[in-house]
DNA sequence: GTTAGCACTCTGACCCATAGAGTGCTAACG
DNA sequence: CGTTAGCACTCTATGGGTCAGAGTGCTAAC
């Protein structure tokens, strides 16, 4: 004889909401509608199925689950899911073992910024059963740490920037001089803007150039290349965001309810739909929160059949990315959030180790 | 009274070729079976349908068609397929305002050869109703073309390695010096470094190095530096294929044949699988010509339905990289095989640009 | 060698009946 | 008043049966 206690999540009594995360659980291991007795049978509820029936009646009216058809088990609905993530705030923390296993693939890869996201959706992946998406750790201000050039031939030459953030930026020169620029000219022009563009961002750099002196030659040419520099770090700046990456797309294929490709079509041109994607993590990387959008919750039609959830990570005001996964609204969520919660953590202490 | 003309590509005399060509057309535009009737009518064969029937029969014991059931139209097999594309061994060439908007693109993008071949494959799939697939040219020894340490701390520094193939290696070095490494030493290291190693590959630039002289400290750690750049050189030789780029998988899945989700999975966890491609790739990059692989020609269960088009670009001894589509077996073949060529042969010529 | 004609075969759509799953409701119970 | 047993009801999924249509294969005539 539970009394009646009110959740401070919503107008549920703690019955109702252990019902209701039963048959998630229940739903979410099987695929299959839920029937009452099948909750009594696995659940040891202490109730006969009737009473979980009037039970099952009353989440319905709430919006938490609906019928397939009338003498069909029950299923949860978006707010159902949506209920139960709220309800799951303490998240389930990941398992000390596979923090460690974690820890240990992370250290294997190169030193590069270049290569954490990556790994860090391939192994979003491959913990939960959904599709790992992440975005490289975007500086709100690029910083320069070194810049050279190499001579192609006379009129022409290579400028490569490395950024502090890890990015490589690569471009062509041409030279618009009067005489051949070598080698030796080039070196002297790359020491001079190393000096004095070390540790620089954008508008930085522009105020540093007006005022460069050396001689003449070099100066000018420093100059022109300065500029370029300077736009190059602006159109960075500016991007929005850089890269998706994701990968294990084939989990979210296995989940049956995508047996007829029509829905994973849908899912499959959302994704290759960069722009809303990048909006989308944009959005994410302001709210400095772990953010979950539930099938119809997302604006896009594409997207009902599907949980996007995504945190981001890195420093507000030095750099900041996304990961996160994507799979089937019928998917693990304490799983999935725990898991993204860590490996969001996991790469805020990579990013921070950049600007040590 | 066409008479029988033995045709060089087998017993097949050129009637029979022409309405196996008919077929295969028919069948690729509508994806139905084809029925002698439809041939009649649309084909304008100037025989009735039961000659048509006469000799598709003939077709089918010839291992070129196949029949779904009895009452059904005919099927191209991969073997009808197969000959089919050595009959057309004369490809017809890309349309020359088709060939303009390709190079106008290419043109828009940097000039880094990193741009340029996941530009092929995203070209390659709008162009084909398929997947585009592009590796970048991999020389079969890297030359470097510049050597730049930037300082991280004391006892750390960043390695940063151009390639005349214009791919940038990074590595972290720890230095194992006494005293504390500054960008003043780096910069002396580097210089030598250049100077030296400019245009070498791993073998020829271990060879310099144990000739190195200079101010003990900087020539002490310019050899360790180098020793580590020939390691990151070899290593980099000796991978197979570095990197399989693809787009337009969406292409793929909007194929009738692939409605039921199950058929492509396969094809894409075949494409996950970077091993098997890269081998494949290789054996390509290897052979020099246009590679074609029907269905269960290829000995992997799972790409029984699909066929591959590869063509290998660059220049043998220097840098080689494979551009090709992925589709369904049902594919515009003339079509595919005459783009697949022609962005070869534009790699071919961007590749040269890196040589020239 | 070609063709008209026709028998034959197989598919796919449709309908129907039936078994089974699971609900919703009602009336009895503590 | 909440809980429960019992039962009628509803809907799906399955299998069998029929039928029209598509397209072939064969035969006999040209």
């Amino acid at each position: 004889m539970a009394r009646r206690v009110r959740s401070p999540l919503g107008p549920l009594d703690l019955r109702s909401q252990a019902i209701l995360r039963a048959v998630i659980e229940e739903y979410v291991s099987t695929a299959q509608p839920v029937a009452s007795q099948a909750l009594v049978d696995r659940y040891g509820l202490g109730v006969s199925s009737a009473t979980v029936r009037n039970i099952l009646a009353e989440l319905e009216t709430a919006g938490l689950l609906t019928h397939p058809h009338t003498s069909a088990g029950r299923v949860p609905t978006d707010a159902g899911y949506r209920f139960f993530v709220e309800s799951i705030a303490d998240a389930v923390p990941l398992p000390a073992v596979e923090q460690l296993m974690i820890r240990h693939q992370f250290g294997q890869v190169e030193f590069a910024s270049e290569h954490w996201f990556r790994l860090a959706a391939t192994t979003l992946a491959g913990l939960t059963r959904a599709a790992g998406i992440a975005t490289p750790a975007k500086p709100n201000a690029a910083h320069i740490r070194r810049v050279d050039l190499v001579s192609v031939n006379e009129r022409m030459a290579s400028l490569i920037l490395v950024l502090r953030e890890g990015a490589i930026k690569q471009a062509a020169l041409t030279m618009d001089e009067p005489e051949a620029v070598d080698q030796g000219t080039l070196n002297a022009v790359a020491g001079l803007l190393n000096e004095r563009l070390l540790d620089r961002t954008a508008t930085s750099a522009e105020q540093i150039l007006v005022k460069l002196d050396g001689a003449e030659r070099t100066q000018r040419i420093a100059q022109r290349v300065g500029e370029r520099i300077v736009r190059i770090l602006r159109d960075y700046d500016a991007a929005a965001v850089e890269e998706v990456f994701s990968d294990g797309l084939l989990n979210v294929m296995e989940a049956p309810e995508f047996a007829q490709s029509d829905k994973l079509r849908q899912v499959f041109s959302a994704l290759e739909n960069r722009a809303y994607l990048g909006e989308l993590v944009g959005s994410v990387a302001g709210s400095g929160r772990i953010r979950i959008v539930i099938g119809a919750e997302n604006p896009r039609e594409e997207m009902h059949d599907v949980t996007l959830i995504l945190a981001p990570y890195g420093r507000p005001g030095r750099a900041i990315g996304v990961v996160g996964v994507l799979g089937p609204t019928r998917m693990s969520y304490p799983n999935a959030i725990g898991t993204v919660s860590f490996v969001s953590g996991l790469m805020d202490e990579l990013v921070d180790h950049l600007y040590a």
